[in-house]
DNA sequence: TCAATTGCGTTATGCTATAACGTGTGCAAT
DNA sequence: ATTGCACACGTTATAGCATAACGCAATTGA
C-alpha cells in the first residue's frame, strides 16, 4: 500500500506521530490536534486508520499506541513482520526487523495451513539508557 | 509462579476461560458469572491479575481478551516465549512456542542491552478449518 | 446530469480498565 | 488476648479506548 496523497487530517495526524518522541495514543493526538480544528476522537481514529493502510504508521497492541514508522520509504510491508521493543520506562520504541523471526514463524503458519493476515511482535521491558 | 492455592473468585474465573472454546473478554467473563454473584468488572480483573501471575491464563493483547493455558502443567515460564496464532472467523486459538524464535529474539534483545520483561507474539488470520 | 465514492463533522454510545474507599478474615508478633 | 499486617473482596465512580450512525460536501467518472 503506497501512501497516494494525504489529506489535510491525514498530514496532521502524521505530523504529530512523526515529531512525537515515542508512541501516542488516540486521545492524546486529539488533544495536540485541538488548535488545528479537531474537537472527536474518529476524526482521529479515521486518519489512523488510512496511514495503517499506507504503512507509515503502525500500531502498538500491548499498550494501544500508534507510532511513525521509523523506515520511511522502505515500505514496511515489503520487508516482512515488524517488531518493537518497548522501553515501559521513557517509552521510547524501537522499530526492527529479523528475517529468520519471519522465517520460523511463516513455517510454522505453513506447517499448519494457517492463513496469517497480521502479525503483532512486542517486547516490552527497559531499554539500555533507563536500565537501573 | 505457581498457583498456590485458587481463591473462590479466581477458580470461577478459570473455569469460565477452560470450558470455553475461546479467549474471552474481561467483560464476557463477568456476564458468564453473574448468576454466581459476580456483579463489577474489578472482580474479574483481579482475578485475571492473579491468574496471570500464576501462569495459568495468557492474555491476547491484539484483542484485549484472555485464554487459559493450553499446556498445563508446563508451566509457561519455563518454556520460554508464548506465541499465538488467533482465527479471526472462529475465535479459535493455537498456542505455541518457537526455541528459535525465541533465541532470535533473545539474540536482538541482547544486542541492544534491552532488558525484556514481556514479549507477545500474535499471529491473526484464519485457520485451515475456516480456510475458504 | 446523475450516481457512486470518499472524506469530513457531530452526537451518541459501547467496550476496556483502573482509582479509591471500606469491610472482613486469617495469621503472626507482642 | 490484642494488635498489626496482608490479602481478598465488594461497591461506586471514573478514566481511557474505540466505533455506530447520521448527514453533508467535494470529487470523479459514466
Ligand atoms: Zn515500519
Ligand atoms: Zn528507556
Ligand atoms: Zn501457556
Ligand atoms: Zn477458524
Amino acid at each position: 500500500m503506497n501512501a497516494p496523497q494525504m489529506t489535510r487530517n491525514q498530514a496532521l495526524v502524521f505530523d504529530v506521530l512523526e515529531k512525537a518522541e515515542g508512541p501516542l495514543s488516540a486521545y492524546t493526538i486529539l488533544d495536540k490536534l485541538r488548535d488545528q480544528g479537531f474537537r472527536a476522537p474518529l476524526q482521529v481514529y479515521r486518519a489512523l486508520e488510512k496511514l495503517l493502510e499506507y504503512g507509515v504508521v503502525h500500531r502498538l497492541e500491548s499498550i494501544n499506541s500508534f507510532v511513525a514508522c521509523a523506515h520511511p520509504g522502505e515500505d514496511c510491508h515489503s520487508h516482512g513482520i515488524v517488531a518493537f521493543a518497548i522501553c515501559e520506562s521513557c517509552g521510547q520504541v524501537i522499530e526492527f526487523h529479523d528475517h529468520e523471526v519471519d522465517h520460523r514463524l511463516m513455517g510454522w503458519v505453513r506447517s499448519q495451513k494457517f492463513k496469517p493476515a497480521k502479525t503483532t511482535i512486542e517486547i516490552r521491558g527497559t531499554c539500555e539508557a533507563c536500565a537501573a
